[in-house]
DNA sequence: CTGTTAGCGCTTTCAT
DNA sequence: ATGAAAGCGCTAACAG
């Protein structure tokens, strides 16, 4: 059996589609009376309301759409989870797409959400999304977290990942280190650009020579790059990979070597994932605080669609956490 | 401005609505030149459809709900990449929503995703949502993950736990291993119970002495389980988790207390989680394939939507992965 | 091939 | 306080 409409239950209460309307929706203009056999017949009926109608009708879809690049592991699903709980703290659905390199496909996937979110959180530092979507959909409020392009217009959260990566070379430095090697994360993403720049000038201001082997943000990119190194080693005596991840795939590729990780050679990325906590030794690493930023990208998102508009970007600092992988003893 | 609808680009081509949305839906019954002139409207003024309107009209929403517990870390992330896999790959977009706990808010979150989702997956082996769902929004297709509740007439996805938790007891005595404590899930949960259920089958079949500590699948439940462990030994040689989670939490744990794992103490988790390999010693557990899981879970949802009705369950039987913290040496 | 029109299920004026 | 009716944006008969 299809399911119950409104007509339904107004026809079985015996009244109007619009008193079932009022009724259920808790307005005050409704007897008690009418209303409780109102409640009855939907009940009776197992009438559930059509969110899809209701938003047409409304305008108001109670949902937000979210664009992630194709992060696997931990970062996806602590963003994921700050949105969720400020999504259901507001009483907001979320719309989930995950962009498959394609940017084709981003922009398919925005024409999709269109009309069934009130508005869009974004997160593409590999694309040039910024323009695209406002060609796509104008008037879809929109945020975007750490995105390339500089659209002033466009609220933005970012992360202050330069910067991240210069406090990251000083602590190495401080400890010792000095033939610090950078992996840097995938080409054309913001992100990475801005860690590998963070690095260089660093580098530069502590007189010391950059060397930089290519990544991809993924576990196997490090390792592979570990591997690249031990080829080819030129003294180097840390790693300071452009994400936890890429760390991490270099801890173990050195590890399983023999060597000791933190003590002959130190180890640092970028993320604070939860499992930098977890690897043996732990990573050190710059704490962005992922779920923060979902939670927080979400809030201002919905505050945007209500009317309340703060349309000033935000600027995270990272913060270090200094762990085992980078544990040179004292004397260097 | 407000966003053009179909009734602007119509009037801008000098076209009736339904050639508009004929020549953009590519429907074959349309003079080229027309489409070409419906297509330059839209495209000049911005024109992207309301998937909302659409689906009302169509009674299709090309969208399915997801409904998943307070998952974290990684189980979670590959869960929902698997789906996203699937559903992308459809044209499917996903719905999702985060259990907290509460069973109130899992029936909230059911109705307000009718008639905006074709179709449910639900993952909640804590709660009786079976029968519930289906009061709730009957003729809505689900699919249900690793449910605890028994209803023989909705598909599910069940994983063979109680076999997958036998197959590692008799793995950990194959080993040498004796004293083996299980630490079990989260209490009401039905995946749990499985698992402890076939652990004490095992022990019972080997004649060994089964203990169980409690535990509730998370990190550091299993540090405290394993700091219990410390406290009360008595002979303890192995430790098997209900999940990774709670083995890589009591890893660290007993590691960090300096005992040498693989050799003192034996470990073993369930799922196999990406960081079971990272962690050190390697993680001997059983293998899920969840992102596999979830892929199968929309696209089987996907086919009943679609009216490919093949209403039978999936029951999957996890593999052993053996990796080095239960690499007892051989002789007992 | 194209236009007119009904209707998807709901909310909300506007009358009464 | 309640009902009748318009309309949210779209698609799909039905005519022509």
């Amino acid at each position: 059996m299809a399911h119950a409409t409104i007509r339904d239950v107004a026809r079985r209460a015996n009244v109007s589609v619009a008193s079932v309307s009022r009724a259920l929706n808790g307005h005050d203009n409704v007897r008690p009376e009418l209303r409780e056999k109102v409640k009855v017949a939907a009940r009776e009926l197992g009438y559930v309301p059509h969110a899809g109608a209701r938003s047409l009708s409304l305008a108001r879809a109670h949902a937000i759409g979210v664009m992630l690049p194709d992060l696997h592991g931990e970062f996806f699903s602590e963003v994921v989870r700050g949105m969720d709980r400020a999504a259901s703290a507001r009483g907001l659905q979320l719309l989930l797409s995950n962009m498959h390199a394609d940017p084709e496909q981003a922009v398919d996937a925005v024409r999709t959400m269109r009309g069934r979110v009130d508005g869009l959180v974004i997160m593409a530092p590999d694309i040039d999304t910024a323009t695209l979507i406002e060609q796509l959909s104008p008037s879809l409020p929109a945020i975007l977290i750490n995105s390339r392009s500089d659209t002033p217009d466009r609220p933005r959260i970012r992360v202050d990942n330069e910067a991240g990566a210069e406090a990251m070379v000083d602590h190495l430095v401080d400890t010792g280190y000095r033939h610090i090697v950078h992996i840097a994360g995938a080409a054309c993403n913001a992100e990475a650009a801005d860690r590998e720049q963070g690095y260089r000038r660093a580098m530069r201001r502590h007189d010391l020579e950059p060397r930089v082997i290519a990544g991809d943000f993924t576990e196997e990119g490090g390792a592979k790059a570990a591997e690249a190194l031990l080829a080819d080693r030129r003294g180097a005596d840390a790693v300071f990979a452009a994400n936890d991840m890429m760390a991490i795939g270099a801890l173990v590729a050195l590890r399983d070597a023999g060597i000791a990780v933190g003590r002959e050679i130190g180890i640092a990325g970028f993320d604070d994932i939860p499992l930098a906590r977890l690897i043996s030794p732990g990573l050190t690493t710059m704490r962005v605080n992922i779920a923060d930023i979902g939670a927080s990208a979400l809030n201002r998102i919905a505050a945007i669609v209500d009317g309340d508009d703060d349309t000033d970007s935000e600027f995270r600092h990272p913060e270090l956490v200094v762990r085992a992988s980078t544990s040179r003893r004292a004397e260097q």
